[in-house]
DNA sequence: AAAGCGTACAACCGCCAAGAA
DNA sequence: TTTCTTGGCGGTTGTACGCTT
């Protein structure tokens, strides 16, 4: 037995609203407010829809300040750039751009600007890359140090060897503020995003939470914190720049496997376990095809994206302060954040 | 001119969590 | 404590429109 219905599907309309069933809806709403009930809504005014469909339309179409299309660049870089941080958490990514709906950013996201990352950029980076494999070098000479590098690297001056996976920094670094010195925007970003905390048998808190971050992994966050709460995210959501801005030390639990969180990460990257890419595959694109299948490899993501063209895309920023490849490995490494982020309450609120 | 195709966007579906009963 | 209702969310589908052949 499945749920009831939360309407009569059969006495209900569906399919694209009059401009008519607009104003009405639109005029009750602004009179009389939604009465806290959807679903008794539309019999209230004589609508033939269903209260989830009236929900729709209102947040999505008929609600004041509502922004249609004309994405501008810096909207992009904060749509890619959480869209690496948290995944496909629309409502969030919604939440920091005022007026834009999720259900736009989705569409957009979808339609055009997964398309836009790819272009050009991607056709001409896999046709080097099958130059250079068919030079003879290897995709698994990875070296054993590899350095986190962003535009400014040597990387650059070998076309044939993608950069790294560079997290990239969130881009509401100007006005938006992240988590420094912060433990409660954490905790309030946590639980938000799907966790829940608990006290372990010291009496610390911590947090489990189920995360976007592929599937198997696990992410320990161990605060730096001088009052020693510790934060233990396992899991899918928190996997990202949010973080590794912060000033966490991300310990990775990787199936077993401990290291720091960029040598996991790299290995996601360059790993041919399906398992330990799972729901990541965008962020490696062709890259992981060459290295699995060699000169011989067929191009067929054609909807995904490798980290080296997101990274590119959100770091050609012309955000004065974003942090460049060694500031950002050096925060890495010291768990120091560099960008200013005094202003946490904004974004704490945009979260809520 | 019309059929076929691709794209963009609106809307729907079904699942899940929270809170009320 | 359990069950039910509702809101919220992400994924998917439907459809209108424009472009190409």
């Amino acid at each position: 037995m499945g749920r009831a219905p939360c309407c009569d599907k059969d006495n209900v309309k569906k399919g694209p609203w009059a401009p008519e069933e607009d104003a009405t809806l639109k005029a009750y709403i602004e009179e009389h407010g939604t009465g806290g009930n959807w679903i008794a809504l539309p019999q209230k005014i004589g609508l033939k829809r269903c209260g989830k469909s009236c929900r729709l339309r209102w947040l999505n179409y008929l609600r004041p300040n509502i922004k249609h299309g004309g994405f501008s660049e810096e909207e992009d870089r904060i749509i890619c750039s959480l869209y690496v941080s948290i995944g496909s958490r629309w409502s969030i990514i919604a939440a920091q751009l005022p007026g834009r709906t999720d259900n736009d950013i989705k569409n957009y996201w979808n339609t055009r600007l997964k398309k836009k990352l790819l272009g050009k950029q991607r056709k001409e980076q896999i046709s080097r890359r099958k130059l250079q494999m068919k030079k003879g070098r290897s995709p698994l000479d990875i070296p054993s140090s590899i350095v986190v590098s962003g535009n400014d690297n040597n990387n650059s001056q070998d076309p044939y060897w993608p950069e790294l996976p560079v997290m990239p920094p969130v881009p509401y670094t100007n006005q938006e503020p992240c988590f420094v010195n912060d433990h409660a925007s954490i905790r309030k970003l946590l639980v938000k995003l799907g966790g829940r905390f608990s006290s372990d048998d010291n009496g610390s808190q911590s947090i489990n939470m189920v995360t976007h971050f592929p599937t198997h992994t696990s992410i320990d966050l161990q605060a730096s914190s001088q009052d020693n709460q510790k934060l233990i995210a396992s899991s899918n959501v928190c996997s990202s720049s949010m973080f590794l801005n912060s000033q966490y030390n991300i310990l990775p639990i990787l199936e077993g496997q401990s290291g720091t969180f960029t040598s996991v990460f790299e290995e996601m990257c360059y790993s041919t376990n399906p398992q330990k890419l799972n729901g990541m595959e965008f962020l490696y694109g062709e890259m992981r095809e060459l290295n699995t299948s060699g000169s011989s490899s067929v191009i067929t993501s054609g909807d995904s994206m490798d980290w080296l063209e997101m990274s590119s895309l959100i770091s050609s920023t012309t955000t004065s302060n974003v942090m460049n490849s060694s500031d950002y490995q050096r925060s890495l490494q010291q768990g120091v954040l560099l960008q200013d982020c005094s202003n946490d309450e904004d974004f704490n609120h945009r979260v809520q």
